[in-house]
RNA sequence: GCCGAAGUGGCGGAAUUGGUAGACGCGUCGGAUUCAAAAUCCGAUUCUCGCAAGAGAGUGUGGGUUCGAUUCCCACCUUCGGUACCA
C-alpha cells in the first residue's frame, strides 16, 4: 500500500475533531501546575476569494510550534477566529442587496473548511467572530470604558473623507492622499466624529516597546509613527495686539536666526492679527489651502507658498520685529501650528525665504556652503547670537531653554507626531456605537446591562440619499429611543472601524463563551500575555498600535475587586512577521498575463503554448489580475495537506519574502513518501521487514545520527528555523533508508519528530506501528548528549589559509600532536615546499593552518 | 531625502562568539529497473583550464583588519519594505 494522503488525512482530521484532541481545558484547577504557551495567529478577514498559499504559512508555523509545545508538556492555547466586519462584505451587500451577515457566513464557512483541511490543531470550541452580537457586545463594553475614562470624545475635526467609500478614514489608513487598501482618493472635510485619545498613551506606547520581543524593524516603525521629539515651546508676542502665539522647535539654539514666523492656514489667530491691507490676500490663501486635498499637498511638496499677514511678532530675545506669514507648509496638527522660521538652518524655511526674499542670518557656523545658498542643519559653533556665541549646538539648546524659562518666554517641551484616533465610520457592517444623542447636542451612553446594541435591519446598505450613514435607514423603532425619564433621543448612526474588533480578540479567546464578563480574571491571569504572535508585517503600525493602546487602557481599568482588567502591560510578548509569499507570473509584450498552465519553458525562456509567443516571467505578489494565485485547495488535492505544510516551511526562513514554486512541493512530497516506505512495505501494507525489535543502540551509527537529529530539530524549533529542521530530518531519512536494519525504537521516535510537521502521516504510521494513543499527545523525544559527540573529528589542513587536505583525528588528541600530524602530512609538505613554517595555528576540532 | 531589511550555484536556500562556502531540496545530466512509460532507486552537478591527477577563481562592487572574512570595519551599487513639509 502506497502513501495516500487523500485517504489518511480526512480520517485523522475526523478523529481529532470527534475526540476534541486539541481542546484546551477551561478548568483552571486542571490547567494549574503545567506551564502555558499561548500561540496566536493574526485572525483573517474572511474574503470571498478564499485562502491563497500565503495565508497558511504563518498558520503552519504556529501549528508546528503548538504541537511541539504540547508534546513537551505545555498547556497550549491555539485558537482561530474571524475579523469579519469590514468593507468587502459591505460592498457585496450594497451591490446585491444581501445582508452582509449572509455573505460573511458563506465566506467564513469556506475559510474554516480550508483551514481545517490543513490539519491545524486549533481549539475550535474557542472560535470567535467579531460580527457576532455575543462578541461585539464586549467591544461596545470596552468603548464604554473608554468613554468612562474620558478617552473617547466627540469633536468637530478635519477628517479624511473618502468620496468613493462615502466614509471617513483614520490617519493610519491614508497614505499619499489615498486610502491604502483601495487607492481611492481622500479629501479633507470637517465633521463631528468620535475620537479616541491615543495620544494620552503616546509615552507608554513608546517606552513599553523596550520590554517586548518584537522585530526591531516593527518597533522602529512604531517609534517613528509615535514620533517623539524633544525641544522647546517659545512664546511670541504680536506687535500692537493683545495676542501671542507659541511655536514648538527642536532648535531653540537657532532662535537668534529667526527672521520671520509662519502660522498654519487653520491657525485661529490669523483672523485677529491680519492687517486690513492683507486681509483679502490672506483670506484667499486660507481658502485655497483648505481646498487642497492631501494628494495635492503632497504633490506640491517642493513648491512652498505663503502670504504675509501684515502683522509682526516681537522676537522674544532681541525684541526686534519679525514678519508673520501664513503658509501651508506649517501643519496645524503638529506642535503649536506655528513655527519660528530660521532659514539659515532649516531647509524648508530656507526654500521659503528664497522664494519670498526674506533675510537669512547665520547663527551656527561650520556649514559647507554659505547659508545664503543652502541651509546648514548640522552641528557647529554659535555666532551672531549674543550670549550663545561660541557654544556648540547642544550646549546652546540648553542655554537658550534656561534663558527662556528665566524670562518666562518659553520652556522645554516635547511633541508627538501621533494624533488622536478617528474612530467613526459611515458604514453599515461594523459595531454600532452604544450612544444616544439628544436634540440639544448632548449624548448619553447606553447602560451596560442593555448591551449589545445590535445592528438593525435596513432596506439597503448604502448611505441615505441625503448623505447620512446606512444605519440612518433603520426605522424609528431602532433609531428613536425613549429613556425611562421620558427624554427622547436618537441612536448614533456611525459604526466603529474594523480595527475595533481586532483590538481585543486575543482576550476573548481566553474565555469565549462567558456571558457575564468579557473574560474571567482567572483565565486572563493564567494565559496572558500572548507568548507568540505571528502575522504579516503590514499590521506593524495600525492593528498592533491600536491593540496595544486598548490593552493599556484595560490595564488601567479596574474590576470591582480592585484588580486590573488585564494583568500585563503589553499584550504580545513576542511578535514574529512571516514573509510574503510571491509567485511567478507570465506576461507578453502587450502586458497581457497568462496562467502558468498556458505557458511552457524552452531553454530557459518562456513561451505561450498555443501561439509560441515569448513571455516575460517575473516574481510578483499573488493577485487575481496577474493570474498567479495558488490556492491551497489545489495543492492539497495534488499532494496532500502534510506536503503543503512541509513545503510552506521548507521554502526558506519564515520571516523572508520568497517565491512559491509548486515544483518545490515535489521534494517534500517525496520525503513523505520515503518516510512512509521507511515504515511500511508497499507490497503488503504491513510494517516493513527491516524494522526490527532490537534496541536503538544496536545500530550505533544510525542511533548517533538520530540523536544529533533530535537535538538539531529541537534547537531549530526553539528558534523557529523550520527549514533547517526539515533538512535535518531529510538527512536522517537518507541514512535510515539506506540501512538494512532499522530498530523500531528509533523509527517510533523519528515519527514523533515528524509529527508536528506532518501530523496526518505521523498519526497513521504511529497507529500502524502500535504506538500508544495519539501521537499528537505523545511526548517529544529527548536526545542523549553523549551520543551527539563524535570520537573522531575531521580536521582540515590548510597552508596559507588554503585547504589542502583533511584528516581524521581522535577527539581528545592534544594540540601538539595534531600539529605534528599536520606538519608531516604529505599534501601539506607539498605546498610548504620545504620552507620552514613561520606559524602554525591549531583550532581544536576545526583546522590547522600552516603559514610559510 | 530619512529609517529598516537584504544581495551566496541554473533555482529555493545552508553555513556567522571569524575557521572545510554551497547542507537539504528543486532542476539538469548519466545509469539501473521496465516491452515501453510513469513511479522508484543509484551516481554526478559553483565556474574556468585539464584526458586525468590536479590547479586557479569564487558569497553585489572597491578598499581595510586578520594566519584565515559570506561573517568584522570603511566607502559605494542594487533590490525590497516603511515614511515623508512632524519644525
Amino acid at each position: 500500500m502506497r502513501y495516500q494522503p487523500a485517504q489518511i488525512e480526512p480520517k485523522w482530521q475526523q478523529v481529532w475533531d470527534e475526540q476534541k484532541t486539541f481542546k484546551t481545558s477551561t478548568d483552571m484547577a486542571e490547567l494549574k501546575g503545567k506551564p502555558k504557551y499561548y500561540v496566536l495567529d493574526m485572525f483573517p478577514y474572511p474574503s470571498g476569494a478564499g485562502l491563497h498559499v500565503g495565508h497558511p504559512e504563518g498558520y503552519t508555523a504556529t501549528d508546528v510550534l503548538a504541537r511541539y509545545k504540547r508534546m513537551l508538556g505545555f498547556n497550549v492555547l491555539h485558537p482561530m477566529g474571524w475579523d469579519a466586519f469590514g468593507l468587502p462584505a459591505e460592498r457585496a451587500a450594497m451591490r446585491d442587496n444581501i445582508h452582509p451577515a449572509v455573505i460573511t457566513k458563506t465566506n467564513v464557512d469556506n475559510f474554516r473548511r480550508q483551514i481545517k483541511s490543513l490539519g491545524f490543531s486549533y481549539d475550535w470550541d474557542r472560535e470567535v467572530s467579531t460580527t457576532s452580537a455575543d462578541y461585539y457586545k464586549w467591544t461596545q463594553w470596552i468603548f464604554l470604558k473608554l468613554v468612562e475614562k474620558d478617552l473617547a470624545y466627540m469633536a468637530e475635526v478635519p477628517v479624511n473623507w473618502c468620496p468613493a467609500l462615502k466614509t471617513v478614514l483614520a490617519n493610519e489608513e491614508v497614505k499619499d492622499g489615498v486610502y491604502v487598501e483601495t487607492g481611492d482618493p481622500v479629501e479633507k472635510r470637517v465633521m463631528k466624529q468620535w475620537m479616541l485619545k491615543i495620544t494620552a498613551y503616546a509615552d507608554r506606547l513608546l517606552h513599553d516597546l523596550d520590554d517586548v520581543d518584537w522585530p526591531e524593524g516593527v518597533k522602529e516603525m512604531q517609534r517613528n509613527w509615535i514620533g517623539y521629539s524633544l525641544g522647546a515651546k517659545i512664546q511670541f508676542e504680536v506687535e500692537n495686539a493683545q495676542a501671542q502665539f507659541g511655536v514648538f522647535t527642536t532648535r531653540a539654539d537657532t532662535l537668534m536666526g529667526c527672521t520671520y514666523c509662519c502660522l498654519a492656514p487653520e491657525h485661529p489667530l490669523l483672523k485677529d492679527i491680519t492687517t486690513p491691507q492683507q486681509r483679502e490676500a490672506v483670506d484667499q490663501y486660507i481658502q485655497t489651502a483648505g481646498q487642497k486635498d492631501a494628494l495635492q499637498r503632497t504633490d506640491l511638496e517642493k513648491d512652498k507658498t505663503g502670504v504675509f499677514t501684515g502683522a509682526y511678532a516681537i522676537h522674544p530675545v532681541t525684541e526686534k520685529k519679525v514678519p508673520i506669514w501664513v503658509a501651508d507648509y506649517v501643519l496645524m496638527s503638529y506642535g503649536e501650528g506655528a513655527v519660528m522660521a530660521v532659514p539659515a538652518h532649516d531647509e524648508r524655511d530656507h526654500a521659503f525665504a528664497l522664494k519670498y526674499d526674506l533675510p537669512i542670518v547665520e547663527v551656527v557656523s561650520g556649514g559647507e556652503k554659505s547659508v545664503q545658498e543652502a541651509a546648514h542643519t548640522g552641528n557647529g559653533t554659535l555666532v551672531n547670537s549674543d550670549f550663545l556665541n561660541g557654544l556648540d549646538v547642544s550646549a546652546a539648546k540648553e542655554r537658550m531653554a534656561a534663558w527662556l524659562e528665566e524670562h518666562s518666554r518659553g520652556e522645554k517641551s516635547h511633541n508627538y507626531k501621533l494624533r488622536d484616533w478617528l474612530f467613526s465610520r459611515q458604514r453599515y457592517w461594523g459595531e454600532p456605537f452604544p450612544v444616544i444623542h439628544f436634540d440639544d447636542g448632548s449624548y448619553e451612553t447606553v447602560p451596560v446591562d442593555q448591551l449589545p446594541v445590535e445592528l438593525p435591519a435596513v432596506d439597503e446598505y448604502k448611505p441615505t440619499d441625503d448623505g447620512r450613514p446606512p444605519l440612518a435607514r433603520a426605522g424609528d423603532e431602532w433609531l428613536m429611543v425613549e429613556l425611562p425619564d421620558g427624554r427622547k433621543g436618537m441612536r448614533e448612526t456611525n459604526t466603529m472601524p474594523q480595527w475595533a474588533g481586532s483590538c481585543w480578540y486575543y482576550l476573548r479567546y481566553l474565555d469565549p463563551t462567558n456571558s457575564e464578563e468579557p473574560w474571567s480574571k482567572e483565565a486572563e491571569n493564567y494565559w496572558m500575555p500572548v507568548d507568540l504572535y505571528v502575522g504579516g508585517v503590514e499590521h506593524a503600525v495600525l492593528h498592533l498600535l491600536y491593540a496595544r493602546f486598548w490593552h493599556k487602557v484595560l490595564y488601567d481599568c479596574q474590576r470591582e475587586d480592585g484588580s486590573r482588567w488585564v494583568s500585563t502591560k503589553e499584550p504580545f510578548q513576542k511578535l514574529f512577521n512571516q514573509g510574503m509569499i510571491l509567485a511567478y507570473s507570465y506576461r507578453d509584450a502587450r502586458g497581457k498575463y497568462y496562467h502558468p498552465s498556458e505557458v511552457e519553458e524552452k531553454d530557459g525562456k518562456w513561451f505561450v503554448q498555443a501561439s509560441g509567443e515569448p513571455v516575460e516571467t517575473q516574481i510578483e505578489k499573488m493577485s487575481k489580475s496577474r493570474l498567479n494565485v495558488v490556492s491551497p485547495d489545489e495543492v492539497i488535492e495534488q499532494y496532500g495537506a502534510d506536503a503543503m505544510r512541509l513545503y510552506e516551511l521548507f521554502m526558506g526562513p519564515l520571516d523572508q519574502t520568497k517565491p512559491w514554486q509548486t515544483s518545490g512541493v515535489d521534494g517534500v512530497y517525496r520525503f513523505l513518501q520515503r518516510v512512509w516506505r521507511l515504515a511500511i512495505d508497499e507490497e503488503s501494507g504491513e510494517v516493513s521487514q527491516r524494522v526490527t525489535d532490537e534496541a536503538a543502540a544496536s545500530q550505533a551509527d544510525l542511533n548517533k545520527l538520530f540523536h544529533k537529529t533530535i537535538k538539531k530539530v529541537t534547537v531549530d524549533l526553539d528558534n523557529m528555523r523550520f527549514n533547517t529542521a526539515i533538512a535535518a530530518m531529510m538527512t536522517f531519512l537518507n541514512e535510515a533508508s539506506a540501512a538494512e536494519r532499522l530498530p523500531k525504537p528509533i523509527l517510533m521516535d523519528f515519527i514523533r519528530l515528524v509529527g508536528p510537521f506532518a501530523p496526518h502521516l505521523a498519526e497513521e504510521l504511529w497507529a500502524r506501528l502500535g504506538g500508544e494513543g495519539l501521537i499528537s499527545l505523545a511526548d517529544w523525544p529527548q536526545h542523549d548528549e553523549q551520543l551527539c559527540i563524535d570520537d573522531t573529528i575531521k580536521m582540515v589542513l590548510q597552508v596559507n589559509g588554503k585547504k589542502r587536505d583533511e584528516i581524521d583525528v581522535p577527539r581528545d588528541m592534544p594540540k601538539g600532536e595534531i600539529e605534528q600530524l599536520a606538519l608531516g602530512n604529505e599534501r601539506v609538505l607539498k605546498f610548504t615546499e620545504g620552507k620552514e613554517p613561520r606559524r602554525v595555528i591549531v583550532v581544536p576540532g576545526r583546522l590547522v593552518n600552516v603559514v610559510v
